[in-house]
DNA sequence: AATGTAAGTAAGTAATTGCTTACAAATGTA
DNA sequence: TACATTTGTAAGCAATTACTTACTTACATT
């Protein structure tokens, strides 16, 4: 990859989860990125081989996450790694969460495969931790996550994350 | 208001909430709506001033909602009817709550004003309940109640909410 | 040094964008 | 009936859209 390429790429990942992927323009990309428009094509085919590439950049960079939570040894850590999982994601991985969160409302792009894993995570945990309905129970706590995520990803000028995490933990750990 | 002028504003609610407010031309708006494209400029001025007057038309058939939990003589009721909100909404209103959701994920239109009412309600409620931090715990359940949202409007076809919000009331109810 | 390939640009393309104009039909009001 | 206002349309507007073309520059391999 070369230095123009990856300009490309982060300028796209910025522009569309501020904007939205149909309000930003490839001339827009292009100009901020300081590129000639052509190169986008050249590298990533057409404007949603953009999109896909920033996805793919974003999701390699999420994966291990959620591998270091399967590899906890309690189940009830596991569930609670889950739960405070927005609580934890880094400033420089704002931009790409918000992307996922934004294009979740667009019909042509949602995905709704991408929170399984994290959900069958849950659904095992829970199970060994003898819920009676460990599905109906995941259901549940992938909402909250939902809920937390749109918090820390929009909210987190106004009102205090750090104070958030801490009520919920007042509520779910003894 | 005239047929057209309503068929404007139906056609556009359900074009902005599915795919997005920059991805709907007015063209589609007006062919979809059986309309020629400039009476969408003489009633509603510009594609602005469309969404404006979409956002509108939901918000009156949401606020006597809001007016009716307010009235509940019982504060841990309000908690609870705001709690559950996103599962009581009628699926006639899924595309305004739609709408409503996409755009927060848009620097544009992000509006945080239009949650504050129903937090205000809230923090008095706790308060009323004897919450050490009424506050924080109104911040924590607006964010469970964005997640339900999420969900509801979301994941309706691949998740049963019923047993969701039954699982929930199990939990906060005794 | 010669040559093939990848990286990059400038200047286009047709189609679509939000929006305007000029005019006709419908509707109310005296 | 006459006239004014509102509602509606068809055709066109400049600007922007995603994308292409024709070309140049940089770099690696033999």
């Amino acid at each position: 990859m070369t230095d123009k390429q990856v300009a490309i790429l982060q300028t796209a990942l910025e522009l569309f989860s501020n904007k939205g992927f149909y309000a930003v323009s490839t001339n827009l990309i292009a100009k901020e990125a300081g590129v000639s428009e052509g190169l986008i094509f050249r590298h990533f085919q057409n404007k949603v081989g953009l999109l896909n590439a920033v996805m793919q950049m974003g999701k390699e960079k999420v994966e291990p996450l959620l591998a270091s939570i399967i590899e906890l040894p309690d189940s009830a850590k596991r569930v609670q790694a889950i739960m405070e999982l927005p609580f934890h994601i880094g400033e420089q991985d704002y931009p790409f969460w918000r992307l996922i969160y934004s294009l979740k409302w667009q019909n042509d792009f949602y995905d709704d495969e991408m929170s399984k894993p994290t959900k069958d995570i849950l659904v095992k945990a829970l199970t060994e931790l003898k819920y009676a309905d460990a599905d109906a129970e995941a259901d549940l706590i992938m909402s909250y996550v939902d809920g937390f995520a749109t918090t820390v990803l929009l909210k987190r000028d106004s009102i205090n994350t750090a104070k958030l995490l801490e009520t919920l933990r007042k509520k779910y750990i003894q």
